[in-house]
DNA sequence: CAGTGGTCTAGACCACCAA
DNA sequence: TGGTGGTCTAGACCACTGC
């Protein structure tokens, strides 16, 4: 437990290694993994050197610690996090303000309140922009993805709000199609990591204002002078990979991007 | 050290202590706080518990670590920090890309690549809506600010791109005046919390895209149909204190807000 | 009740900084 | 060299969960 480059605390030689259990897929998402007494003894450090691991990994979102359980690894299946990476809240109308993510997938197939179209679905080689943000080739293969996203308004009306266009690393997808991705009714990310193995981590994204091109015009019912968002986002799995890239466009007249700044 | 109200841990205690003495201003802005060992002689506890404390404090941004130095009440005067709120970032044109803030304000006052036009400052009272949010009653003191912040590109030209409208919470901000404003060459949170006490810790953004008003798109220098972003923050102080409510419109032609997601 | 994470302590030692 | 934060340990005890 030592070879240190300059200076590394112990647990942070911790933390890399479990990370690399993680990224190894030892324990998978949802799945407890070892109590801080047996990673102690496995790693042959105290216990709270293995604690402080833990809390970093946890801090970042990585694990979920729950007290008198375990140690869990995050995922994107749990109903509280299923739009972890989606800041598009609906403005308080008092109808389910204290009611996060109650809008968007619902427990069973009936009641949904948010209906996604898939309108493409291709495997195809990637463009410079797309390869040097996934840090692959320039025709590389990647899938891309192009979906509306509508939600149900207070009358049932179906309103199309977001249009995404999302170009994935083709390597860590084989097999995705667009029946495959018509019948999941989870959320993407869930899938991703159920049928894929593909944990996403952390995203960066870039706002701008635009409007629309008359294509996106017309998938998603607006007038070609709307004012809308778009969003970029590059999602990174562990270390730090990037393995999507997905540019949203979204309506902001019933709904606003929220952040938290600290 | 107890008074538990059902189960409170100690540090939990302890850091609310320390933040009760960070309010009354016991410790000011960029000044270091008693060492660990002190403050645990202090509250009678033990350096570890009160390390944990001072964890979660420097965690959220109200305190800072310096090995070696001592730990320092966080200040927006500090020239890294000194955009901490402000998320809009030049697109990477590979001049200053790994130089965060380099862009805004200067060590002298010679090389400014920022231009700050305040065009109203005035105390008026609050409508219901500033209000609220401000967590005062309607008709309340509030000083209202408006300012237009433009940038300088690589040819040295000023482009208009941020256009704020700014309400403070008047009982906190008594003798603010244009003046004062026009003077001070920190920026406005470095100001406020060097001239009237007022530390800002946390904020909370609302995002629109929307067109500027005829009104706005003057003062900004661009047409009715240019998308523009439009940013509410609520800012607060210790204890969740709302004491600025502030709308940006920010042009996105050449810059993006950026956003980290974990 | 046993097992898990959460708290608290006391003490030793290390890394960093300033004088 | 002394003081500060940072690491690591060992052990005791508490709070929560599920059998």
């Amino acid at each position: 437990m030592q070879t240190t480059p300059s200076f590394s605390p112990l647990y942070s030689q911790i933390k890399a290694l479990i990370l690399r259990s993680l990224q190894a897929g030892e324990w998978k998402p949802a799945e407890a993994i070892p109590s801080e007494m047996d990673l102690a003894v496995r790693y042959n450090v105290s216990q709270g050197t293995v604690r402080k691991a833990i809390d970093e990994l946890a801090a970042e979102n990585l694990l979920i610690r729950r007290q008198g359980k375990g140690t869990f690894v995050a995922t994107h299946s749990a109903r509280q996090v299923q739009t972890r990476f989606l800041r598009l809240a609906p403005d308080s109308t008092g109808a389910d303000e204290n009611n996060p993510g109650s809008d968007t997938y619902a427990e069973n197939g009936k009641n949904i309140l948010v209906d996604r179209t898939i309108t493409t679905c291709s495997r195809e080689r990637a463009t410079k922009d797309i390869a040097k943000a996934l840090q692959l080739k320039t025709g590389d293969p990647v899938v891309y993805i192009q979906r509306v996203l509508a939600y149900r308004d207070g009358k049932g009306q179906s309103i199309p709000t977001i249009l995404e266009d999302i170009w994935l690393a083709g390597n860590s997808f084989k097999g995705l199609n667009l029946e495959r991705l018509a019948e999941s009714k989870a959320p993407m990310y869930a899938m991703f990591e159920a049928e894929f193995g593909v944990n996403m981590v952390r995203a960066s994204e870039k706002i701008r204002a635009v409007n629309p091109t008359p294509e996106q015009a017309k998938l998603l019912k607006v007038k070609l002078d709307e004012p809308l968002l778009r969003v970029e986002r590059i999602a990174y799995t562990y270390n730090d990979t990037p393995i999507e890239v997905r540019t949203g466009l979204y309506r902001t007249a019933s709904r606003h991007y929220k952040n938290d700044l600290q």
